[in-house]
RNA sequence: GGCGACGUAGCCAAGUGGUAAGGCAGGGCUCUGCAAAAGCCUUAUUCGCCGGUUCGAUUCCGGCCGUCGCCUCCA
């Protein structure tokens, strides 16, 4: 069969476009990351999902990809204006440990929360701090364009001098509100914005760097496009990133590899959309209703329940996250496996059926990565009994390499995790004798006890099973 | 104020100019000492509201209502 063409969404012209890498057979791709001074929280994590699905889609077909993902380990303002705390610092000076202690904590955090997302890591992590020479030089490029000027807090870009400035975004220049926060003195324009920042002068950062402009550090939306160019070049194929991203850190970004390099500079950019709450709120560190993953793994989750939660939603609509929501699809995750599990290998009649479903799966990926409708297609698949249900295994086997489930592990069920207090473990074997000495009344009143330890027992032909009742 | 997105069953969520995938929850049946689990079956005459285009719209266009996001570090 003909590999079907890849459609994706792209920001740049707000429509879904046929897939064309720069170099046939190649694709170079940066997924920005984290700033790691704290853990990532479930909505964070959820916009690392769609670059893993892209990129697995994308290698599944035959390319050649190269994924650079970042980590922000320098401290930014939490303003533009001067007064504002570095994020990085702040923590640390809350905890007591070094700015380097706090960012390189949280970024090992980080790797092994997408690792049991099952998101694989990009062909190499790139930390901000190791590409600073690479920072200061691409701020002496566009000090050559004339598109930069100095002021007392720091080297800035000149935006009006670019003229497509915020044509991604769809700015309208003069519409933009300036926040309440923002001290626009000394910028030229609302939307300028730092690429070198100097020290203050009455307090010691812990990061900090010489420049020919004076002490600092280098300004946030710099970090990405240095990194790409030192990594990957001018120009890239596709550049993925949450949102929020679009009006201000993207739009900064383009303005300084265009203005930099004159040439384009993405190609595709993908934008994921947020996880919000029940209310309809946005999750987020500031907002002070933080769910890390290993909350929910507290809470008896297992990551993949997660993973399979965000698959069942499109990356560019809102996830509406609660516990029902997640239950729902932790329930509907583990019931899917269990069919799976079931399915009997030596079955192997119609396979033209099963070539049907591998198309129209391949085809909702290809359509600009639609896996609700891939996990739709796979319930389908399952449970129709027309096609052999060795074909099904092969098929989920060989999608699971995009979707990343573990479809095919059956031994991470979570009542095979539980720990069972020895308690219960006996009580369970008393009523088991019971049951089996038809002694109705000891044996009911033996499982009301384990209830009240927590736990259901699951009668059996030859043997019972244990699982946790919900909290 | 500017820009943008969204509104499909109790809940989550696909989708198409030709009459609504899938999952969870619910209901029924089978199984079971009774349960649970599992299996089978079932669940929207209808897609926020009102107009328009059309033989026909949930799907296209316009208006309205509602919700949310971004414009400030944030995925």
């Amino acid at each position: 069969m003909t590999a079907p063409e890849v459609k994706l969404f792209n920001t740049l012209t707000r429509e879904k476009e046929v897939f064309v890498p720069l170099t046939p057979g190649q694709v170079k791709m940066y997924t920005c990351g984290p700033t790691v001074y704290n853990y990532a929280h479930i909505g964070n994590l959820r916009s690392y999902i769609f670059p893993d699905l892209l990129k697995k889609l994308l290698a599944f077909l035959g390319y050649q990809v190269t994924q650079i993902m970042n980590f922000t380990d320098v401290g930014h303002l939490t303003s533009d204006a001067d007064a504002g705390d570095d994020k990085i610092e702040k923590a640390a000076a809350a905890l007591g440990k070094s700015a380097w202690d706090i960012s390189k904590f949280y970024a090992e955090a980080f790797k092994q929360d997408i690792s049991a997302l099952n998101i694989a890591f990009p062909s190499r992590f790139t930390y901000a701090t190791d590409y600073i020479p690479q920072q200061i030089d691409l701020v002496k490029a566009l000090e050559d364009k004339d598109l930069t000027y100095a002021n007392e807090d720091g080297v800035y870009y000149d935006t009006a001098q670019f003229s497509d400035y915020g044509k991604m975004a769809k700015l309208d220049l003069e519409g933009l509100q300036e926040g309440a926060r923002i001290d626009a003195d000394g910028k030229r324009n609302k939307t300028d914005f730092a690429l070198w920042k100097f020290s203050p002068s009455d307090a010691q950062r812990q990061m900090e760097w010489e420049s020919p402009w004076g002490k600092g550090f280098p300004g946030w939306h710099l970090e990405c496009t240095a990194m790409i160019f030192a990594e990957l070049g001018p120009t890239i194929d596709i550049h993925t990133g949450g949102t929020d991203h679009i009006p201000v850190h993207h739009t900064n970004e383009i303005a300084q590899a265009e203005g930099a390099t004159g040439q384009p500079f993405v190609k595709y950019w993908l934008h994921g959309e947020f996880l919000v709450l029940d209310q309809n709120q946005r999750m987020g560190k500031s907002e002070g209703n933080f769910v890390t993953l290993q909350t929910l793994i507290d809470a008896g989750f297992s990551p993949k329940a997660y993973r399979y939660l965000c698959l069942t939603s499109h990356y560019r609509h809102f996830l509406t996250f609660s516990q029902d929501n997640l239950k729902a699809a932790s329930t509907a995750y583990f019931k899917l496996k269990r069919t799976i599990e079931h399915l009997h290998a030596q079955d192997d009649r119609h396979p033209e059926g099963a070539a049907e479903y591998r198309e129209k799966i391949l085809n909702a990926l290809c359509d600009d990565l639609n896996a609700p409708k891939a996990v739709g297609l796979i319930w389908d698949l399952v449970q129709n009994d027309q096609v052999g249900d060795a074909h099904k295994l092969v098929l989920i086997r060989e999608f699971d390499q995009i979707l990343s489930l573990d479809l095919l592990n059956f031994t991470d069920y979570p009542e095979l995790l539980l720990q069972i207090p020895d308690e219960v473990q006996s009580l369970a074997q008393a009523r088991w004798e019971a049951r089996l000495a038809k002694n109705w009344a000891e044996s009911d009143r033996l499982r009301d006890l384990i209830q009240a330890a927590g736990f259901q027992m699951r009668d059996g032909k030859d043997s019972f099973e244990l699982v946790a009742l919900d909290a």
